[in-house]
DNA sequence: TATGAATGAGACTTCATTCAT
DNA sequence: CATGAATGAAGTCTCATTCAT
């Protein structure tokens, strides 16, 4: 009986955490994190400001939360594209497409609010809840199929792994996504299309593809006639 | 005489107001909109927070004057590059490595801070003071430079141009400056290389390059027509 | 239970409510409405000045709550005097003797100070929180006597009625109060005599009175036995 | 020749205080007491702040000057009025006119706006500007009126005269100016009219009009009838 | 457990006044 | 003489966080 009250009262506990982060998302997404205020929150969901505290100990907190969580659905959304798809090129096809479809879902939104959102990083490095490490998790993944695709001969081996991802990261920024398919209303797919040959193209092994110019180099100059 | 006292004065003037942008530029960059108070920007080059008021109306405003200034003066390089250089793909090349050659200088990372503020952009879209409009100028550069790169056939003419600007516009984010010249020590030209040499294959036309999905190639190829 | 903790919760917060605004009628009395500060305000009761805040959403609001509540008693000792008096006469006569009795009280000063103050007239009017509409029913009321002694051949019937409420408003004020009990130590009852007879003397109908320039004086002097 | 100059510069200088005082005086009646500030009275004239205390040691004698020109230059109507008139009711019945005639023009409504400043009051009194004292022309002059209308027997010789003259100063306040004539439209010299009856029959000797009703006495009911 | 109440710290902004030029 | 520059004090308001009930 215990048991049951005891999982019963968890129950509802986490059922208020889920919602208590959704309302976080929701505002974070909306007005970032200085101006997303926990009164906003609680009001929400219905609850008192008080309230929150029961479940996070901090603002700064709440959202390393909302962060933690959403960075652990988004690598188990890579590992189904990992499983699924058959080449390094294909993964990183549908890794783009994966996350585009789901720009208009908060998680992708909320990362961008908290990332850029200074006054939340220098707390929360402060604090030691070492941000560096949440991402790992994730950029491990990216970097398995990028070297994967290296040594397949698709992507180029001259240049860093680690900047291959932090390109295909810069890619899939809510930016892009807001210009073109909010404000130019360029069809999803389109977008998609085009942003997965261009980054594809741009990390192709040389052979496959006529050399930019070096430097200054002369073969540019000729390229460029 | 009154002319010699009126351009000491103005001079006076000039120099604390470059004085407070410059502080302001610094608080900004170190700690973000939101966390930028007037009394910090004031006391770094030890004058009262109501000094400030003297030259700007308001923290929105003084945020503001900063951006505009650093916009125009991001005209004027990018003018000397389009003057300068031969070809689009140089024009291209150069401008990245500008970029990325200031990026340690404050006002790339101004426009980052302050881009990535909701809290100022939706003060100063509230006070119809255009942020668009601020960018107009640098895109209407950028897409001249690529629109002819597609004329010459050096850049994919099936890729809409205002996608290109937000791709070229995304690859010069301090993001992958930070986390490869400053966290991975990479040597700033090696960057400059890679970025350019992505780039440029990205978004090159078909015939210079193969295509990119070979998985499912065919396929792609088709849809893409 | 939930009843007696909500009523109890309840009651608490009106008795703070009434501790602001009791206060905040102090200061307001003594310093008028910009020179009274929120700090002062608080002080006086030992809170801190953000916990006004709690109950009133902001300085102006504060004040026009507090206005807002001495309207209404205005208003509810008004009827009871309209219910009790007898004739018109008698009826302003009482008004007079209880303003003035009550003249010590802050609620009419508060109205002195407030309604004196172009900063927050101004303030006021811009955000519509009507100042106009706030005296219509006690306006209402003095009409209505005013009014009924004009049907009753008491008052000039020549006399506009907006006129005469205006100028026993202007009797009303404080400042003839101040005067004359506080400065030249005149009993209330004989100033409150005073006052009495000059308005009604003043607003009567001619047949009752000598015109006045050209004394008609006979009339008057049988009356009067 | 240096008389000239500094009688040339005096005139300068009285001039320039000359347009001091009247953009002060348009402030102050705008924006009352607390919303003046120096700079708009400044720029009003074109000069700077810091020229207006070459002239005026601080705002509040500022104002104080201004308050005494009023004052003064009223004194000198009042002496006109009261060589012109014959009659004491005469006399009387040109103040309420003249008075409301200048209504429109400042100087009245300065009086107004600064007599109910608290925040100046309490600085002038402090400062021992003697508030008090300025009014006394020009009450001398009201007192010596209304005593010899009550020794020619037109005013009642049992109202204390000092409350008289209060309750005369307070028909002029630009309330009821206010009300009636800008609000309500109604024409100036009805007003003033109605403004003279009111008063003198308010104050007439009893023997030229019926009493009003003492305390509740039994013939006020029977008046009342 | 959940909440209303309370607070302290801090932010932006205004303004009368002084002073060197 | 006039001014631009500068400031210190003050004021309103917000908000994350704590605590008694």
């Amino acid at each position: 009986m215990t048991t049951q009250t005891s999982s019963l009262r968890e129950r509802q506990r986490q059922e208020r955490e889920r919602l208590i982060l959704q309302a976080t998302s929701e505002v974070l997404i909306e007005k970032g994190y200085d101006a997303m205020s926990m009164e906003e929150v609680a009001s929400r969901i219905g609850i008192s400001r008080a309230a929150i505290y029961l479940h996070f100990p901090s603002k700064e907190d709440l959202v390393l939360a909302l962060l933690q969580r959403g960075v652990q659905s988004s690598a188990e959304q890579l590992d189904v594209i990992l499983a699924e798809a058959s080449s390094p090129r294909e993964k990183v096809r549908m890794i783009i497409e994966q996350t585009y479809g789901g720009m208009s879902q908060p998680s992708f939104q909320v990362f961008n609010a908290i990332l850029h959102s200074p006054t939340f990083l220098s707390k929360a490095s402060e604090a030691r809840k070492n941000m560096q490490g949440l991402w790992n998790p994730t950029l491990q993944r990216l970097t398995t199929v990028l070297e994967e695709g290296k040594r397949s001969g698709d992507f180029d081996p001259d240049m860093p792994t680690v900047l291959m991802v932090s390109l295909l990261g810069g890619l899939l920024s809510p930016f892009t996504y807001k210009r073109m398919v909010d404000e130019e209303q360029m069809p999803l797919a389109v977008v998609v299309n085009h942003l997965s040959r261009y980054f594809l193209k741009g990390v192709s092994s040389d052979h496959l593809c006529a050399p930019p110019p070096q430097g200054k180099a002369k073969r540019a100059v000729v390229l460029d006639k």
